[in-house]
DNA sequence: GGCAAGTAAATGTCTGACAATTGGAAAGTG
DNA sequence: CACTTTCCAATTGTCAGACATTTACTTGCC
């Protein structure tokens, strides 16, 4: 680990970056306990809540975890699936609503990234994957749901789709950007009328997925993003 | 933003949350400067180490900026495109590295993660990003080339297939992605044979996008996979 | 052997101090 | 008045020392 510190940034920032890369590189590795926030102290020669403020950067990334106690310390953590979706999905969600990025633009990625599970998922949903979004359909059709509750079933239902995949580094991705985009698809008011469209396109991706039908499933997925697209060209309109 | 604290966690990690709640809610927005240490600790009630930890905690996650001086302070940061895609790629790294996540099912989820900016990059390509992919492939014909600049060469061959299709939000998800599996690809010790193979895969990839193939695209990307996959199993087999 | 008290190590928090940076106000100058 | 220089105040960056809290381990007693 690096121990020189010259530039003009701050030095926290410094010494976060010279422990992180430790990390990334491998010379730290999982588990492994860190020097305690003294000895680091003397080995990069600084104040003791400088050390602590690197070290705090460093736990806001999920790279280390700390204990107290004797024997505690600062650990180097696995990150887990969890940890880093999200992080991915406070990111994406961020970068997308402070960018003014345009729904169409947002919704043409969603869909492109989601088609990428179709050939999977045809081939390898499991029975549970098939019942969950048959489930979260009939929850979609229930008269008197709110808009938020639509939008949070429509999210559970994708997941299971993309989890058809039976790739955790995918789901992990998809889930990721299907996420970050509910705030977007969030603004629309739906009318019962597109509610019956959507729960339609739905009923005709279970389908496909349960005839293992991939091309079905990206078509059927093309039509929705046109649809979402449709719906905000519309309403935007209007006002 | 709420300022009591009553929980069993770190203070300043809780501090952080407030702050991190009110940014992603919107009542902080882009760009807005927070209130200055020393308010913060009157608010909270805590010192002001405390508060500087929880700051450091926003700043590691590119959520806020700090400025000395006069008029300086903390401020909510406008989460550019290059910050979401290098926080994206640690991450990613450190999850495949940290999980033993099986080479296959990287690649599996890569390539179809890839395979969905065909369609677009097919119709959208540009003279510029075909040019950038065929200077690409030229240099990996080169003799002499490491293994670690091939790799790298691979890297923004792909990248410019992904920019292709035209969509920033596509291009930050999938160069993520892609710049995350570099080490795991990099494990590999390419032959002669092995690269020119690939080069022959890169140049049909090329052709296919400058004819606007997208099913072409979609194909050799599905042949590139395997091949990939083919050479890991054999490599490790060896071993 | 088992339990209780004590001890040491480590992180969490607070306080006070000073350094460094920066914008703006005040003062001086032509 | 316009311009420059000087000074000041606000703010973050860093340090040192103190105490609180948590936790594992040791020691001593029964």
């Amino acid at each position: 680990m690096k121990t020189d510190l010259n530039e003009n940034e701050d030095l926290s920032t410094q010494i976060a970056e010279a422990i992180r890369d430790a990390i990334v590189e491998g010379s730290l590795i999982v588990d492994q306990r860190l020097p305690s926030e003294a000895e680091l102290c003397e080995k990069f020669d600084v104040g003791r809540s400088t050390v602590r403020e690197a070290l705090k950067r460093l736990a806001a990334q999920n790279l280390i975890r700390t204990q107290r106690g004797a024997s505690g310390g600062a650990f180097v953590n696995r990150m887990s699936f969890e940890e880093a979706y999200d992080q991915q999905i406070t990111t994406s969600t961020l970068l997308l609503s402070m960018n003014r990025v345009d729904f169409e633009t947002a919704c043409e990625a969603r869909y492109a990234l989601e088609r990428s599970c179709a050939p999977l998922s045809a081939q390898r949903r499991t029975p549970d994957q098939l019942a969950t979004m048959r489930a979260e359909i009939h929850r979609q059709s229930q008269p008197g749901l709110t808009d938020e509750a639509f939008c949070a079933s429509d999210v559970a239902f994708h997941r299971a789709l993309v989890d058809g995949a039976g790739n955790p580094v995918l789901s992990y991705q998809l889930a990721g950007a299907v996420e970050a985009m509910q705030p977007l698809m969030n603004m629309i008011t739906y009318t019962q009328r597109d509610r019956d469209r959507i729960v339609g396109l739905h009923t005709r991706l279970a389908d496909a997925a349960e005839a293992q039908d991939a091309e079905g499933i990206e078509d059927v997925l093309e039509h929705l993003m046109r649809y979402a697209c449709q719906l905000v060209r519309e309403r935007t309109q209007k006002k």
